[in-house]
DNA sequence: TGTACATCAGTGAACGCGCGTTCACTGATGTAC
DNA sequence: TGTACATCAGTGAACGCGCGTTCACTGATGTAC
């Protein structure tokens, strides 16, 4: 680090970085997967997150990323995961900032749900695309760890729907079920929604179709 | 080609190939484009497309594919044009087979429609994945040829739908729109057919699901 | 307080690989005369 | 019927590139004595 690094020459994809302290080398983890994000959302294409792309990115040589990462495939699960999370996070604030009526809450979680596909498509399309998973035994991901990464998202929305039913809101009889029907319909649009950015048709009344009918919403 | 060619010495990724006659080098190009349908058939993964993969696979040497698409990703478009083709066909003659119900007729087309899926993972997930676009403007392809790609197989789903509402076993208006609801509820679970083969939930129950609730179904 | 040293965070050069693409070419085959 | 020739279908060698990964290393920093 100079002072030539001030300047504004070096384009963003060089910064210039900061060896982090002794005992602190962990940090390095977390930019590593910061970058990884930030490049989906840029390119929206998860083959731009290259090993060596990563460490351009962050501003360190290539095979530091081997200190924090057995290898590359490494690198795309810790961002899946940690999406996954992010996505949980998202709809519960949500849920929370919704109110009391669980009709109202269920129809603000599938707005936030496309929100965040809308706002992160590349990553969305990564989580859901299945060109970062394991090839069968090639890696030590179970099937337990791959169905459980949606698992807190999904509990979120099964909550929302049971609130539904036991309120007289909803007819549907059991909830488990119809959360994963209502995920899965609802995947089918922000997936579209990710892909497809120009999106042909009216998007928040295809949203609030398959949200009352699949939920089975009584009339107001 | 000579005598060791059909000892079987050869992988299967180097089959002995004729030269096409004068006149029918067009061939090529189908084969070509059936080449990359397999390979998607047997990796999964459309990364696994390449030029050379492609050559390899036909037997031909990989300078050869420049006599007939004018770069890799123009393959990639091509599979995806015939595959949304063969799909139209496939929805096409299950409504046929489907007998005279509007309501039976729907549902087949449903099931039609995830066996696609489940039968063709990986093309069904290249179809719908969008890695094979342009990176907008990057090549020729318009917005109205992106979207028109899929728009037989809406127009068969969409007159099943008019079909069921006509003899009064949908209470849907509107149902264009209704249509393009059913086909965004489906694909999320066809998607996710494509991406986890084990599935983790009663997936046809899930179908029928979908597909009663969103298209409106009477009971019975 | 000073100093030797172990540890930690990250580097630089190099490797072999498969890729997309280019170029000048080859050899079979149909056609004009 | 024979033959010259244009065309067609496809080839072989080579290029530069970015990739994942390896290896031995460097230099700063905290710690034990």
């Amino acid at each position: 680090m100079n002072e030539a690094d001030v300047t504004g020459l070096d384009t963003p994809q060089q910064v210039a970085r900061v060896r982090n302290r002794r005992g602190e080398g962990g940090r390095l983890r977390e930019d590593i997967i910061d970058a990884a994000s930030a490049l989906l959302d840029e390119t929206g294409d998860e083959r731009a997150i290259t090993l060596r792309s990563v460490a351009r990115r962050i501003g360190i040589a290539a095979p530091s990323i081997y200190r924090h990462f057995p290898d590359q495939p490494a690198i795309m699960l810790a961002v899946v995961e940690r999406e996954f999370a992010a996505l949980a996070d998202h709809l519960r604030e949500a849920a929370q900032h919704a109110g009391d009526d669980p009709r109202e809450r269920l129809h603000a979680l599938g707005r936030a749900y496309l929100r965040y596909a809308q706002d992160h498509p590349g990553r969305y399309r990564t989580m859901f695309g299945g060109l970062w998973m394991p090839t069968l035994g090639d890696n030590s991901l179970t099937e337990e760890q791959l169905t459980g990464l949606g698992a807190p998202a999904l509990r979120i929305l099964a909550d929302a729907l049971a609130d539904c039913a036991a309120a007289g809101q909803s007819t549907v009889t059991d909830p488990e079920l119809d959360a994963v029907t209502l995920w899965i319909s609802m995947h089918g649009l922000a997936h579209q929604y990710a892909v497809i950015r120009i999106f042909p048709w009216p998007a928040e009344s295809v949203a609030d179709a398959i949200i009352a009918r699949v939920a089975k919403l009584t009339s107001r």
